[in-house]
DNA sequence: GATGAATGAGAGTTCATTCAT
DNA sequence: GATGAATGAACTCTCATTCAT
């Protein structure tokens, strides 16, 4: 099992260094291979092609995103409470990460449609964690019983993309984990019963 | 004046085609040409160079999007019914130019860092149109007056596009328009006052 | 239509030249269009891909081979000055043209499978004509009547082809067409009734 | 001496099964090794470097097949004889390995100009074995003592070789042994008095 | 103004060989 | 002796841009 052993590991963080600081485009395998401190080919061991490293860098780290976020939301009880606590995660996670914030939100977009197609597909989990968040509200009484659940959740998923990246292409330079009180409750205002 | 010359909008369209069929990495100046039904070379009589076309391409659209939608909200009195507006038009007009819609949710967000920074610059009028509609309703007392006006910009257009996407990704086959008074209101419902 | 265009044989010829001088694995694309004058990038206006260059190479040099072998055999009444007179051509063009020699006696068996059947493909036509003289050989009763025609026109080319070969690897050092006339006799008694 | 342990031949024998199967292009080291079920590395302990693995396994095999012959020329007493069984077994012990044939006749010339060099020093020994059996045809006053035995060895070879090539790029699909007489045939009434 | 033939820089990937274990 | 993970050099082809006509 290649994803056990360190190169592997080693080779997706080197990834995202060498997306965030050159741009996709400029990251070609080679700034890639020296940046993990291996030869070129030694990447060919670990990954197929130069995409599976992209998809195998969403998959990792957006693995662990939503892994954080569950454990986050295991103890609350509430659907609003989970929903702010998913907003402040997200944008905590992120903020403490700055390259992989400037490559999830600007470089990896860069992407073609197919590859972008394979990262949509490793997004549906996130996805289908809002949704659940969403119709236990609606059952607990808490969101209106009419909340169209699709819709209510592109628009969370929307505003804190949006949000995210226009922070990153701010610089980063204010406090985005700050912001996320507010975003939540305006959220939550859509949703909920007067 | 380049721009008043019938070639410069007939090469724009011409990409905007191009590139919905073929995507963007495939959409070479050479196939510009052939669908603008140009030489290759005369492309650069019109165009600084590739980007100067998408660059070009996404002004001459946005403009005129960010002009209907401006001249649709101008009788209206509340800043309720301008954000509906301008959602049902938003949407409409996606839907009105399918290439169009492939183009700018799609295909144009592979271009590079550079080229969405600039692109970026000509959505500004936009959101500023979208920020007045926000300062008028909180001036008028219809939306809270502890409204962060940016958040909440950033609320409607992620809402707003991530809506287009998905629709778009869902090779539009769901009536889009249709969606825009919920999506209306639940934004709404975030701002108002109860 | 490239074929009449001179680069199209300028850069044919440049790869005989190329390839004759630094054997099949070392006639880099760069380094034909180096010897055709052009850029590399120009070779691909002319040819899909590498194979293409070298498998038009084999149709023009072999297609005016047969050419000019059916117009040296024309005139002729016999089958068996026919079969003089293949042999002598075929010797006599190759020794002619020293580096097509090598090209196509040592360096191009060096191509793949595919390559090679696609040259087997043009070579038919040259098959065919040495057929063509077998069966008129046998029709006239110049030839033994029990003469298997494929197996006669295998021992023609494999020996010829076998004699240029070995000339080639002797670095073409003795006077091939000197030769003909012994292996024309050497080929005409084995099909000749006594 | 490596060339008595096992793991030699077990490797030579291993090449022929893995170019056979998968094109002399497509044989690479590793896959040789897996096929012997060895380590990669442990090739190096046996031959110097890939071609060395190449030529061996030619001069091994062309070893038994020239003592093969030999052994049945021996107790044969006139130069037409022998020279039909040579024919015969040539067919029938090509016919015998199927890897092997596809191996010499259409893999093996794919290697580079220097390899084919020294295929043809080890072939050099059958060569001898014909020019020989020519020479005692002379002699004896069997063929022609005007014969080229330099010429009729190459007709020789070359009808035999093309003959079997022949054969084995129409997938081994008719009797190749049945040919032997008529080949031999052919052969004999080139050199023999009439 | 319009053409389109020509340019040439740039990058992902393979695989024979090595060497520490 | 045997292993197999690691190495890194090497090459085809694309396509935005130019410029002579």
């Amino acid at each position: 099992m290649k994803r056990n052993k360190p190169k592997y590991h080693q080779i997706i963080n080197a990834a995202v260094v060498a997306i965030a600081e050159n741009g996709y485009h400029q990251a070609q395998v080679s700034k890639i291979a020296k940046q993990a401190g291996v030869a070129d080919g030694t990447i060919y061991l670990y990954f197929k092609n130069k995409e599976d490293i992209l998809i195998s860098l969403f998959r990792e780290k957006m693995g662990s995103f939503v892994e954080e976020i569950q454990k986050a939301l295991a103890g609350k009880s509430t659907a609003a409470e989970k929903l702010m606590l998913l907003v402040e995660h997200h944008f905590t996670m992120l903020a403490e990460d700055r390259h992989l914030a400037v490559v999830t939100q600007l470089e990896l977009r860069q992407s073609n449609k197919e590859l972008r197609l394979k990262i949509n597909a490793v997004l549906k989990e996130y996805m289908q964690l809002i949704d659940e968040v969403l119709k236990e509200g609606v059952e607990k009484g808490e969101f209106r019983s009419s909340l169209n659940v699709l819709l209510a959740r592109q628009m969370i998923f929307g505003t804190i993309d949006e949000t995210v990246t226009t922070w990153v292409m701010n610089e980063q330079k204010y406090d985005l984990p700050a912001l996320a009180p507010e975003v939540g409750n305006l959220l939550l205002n859509g949703f909920s019963i007067r």
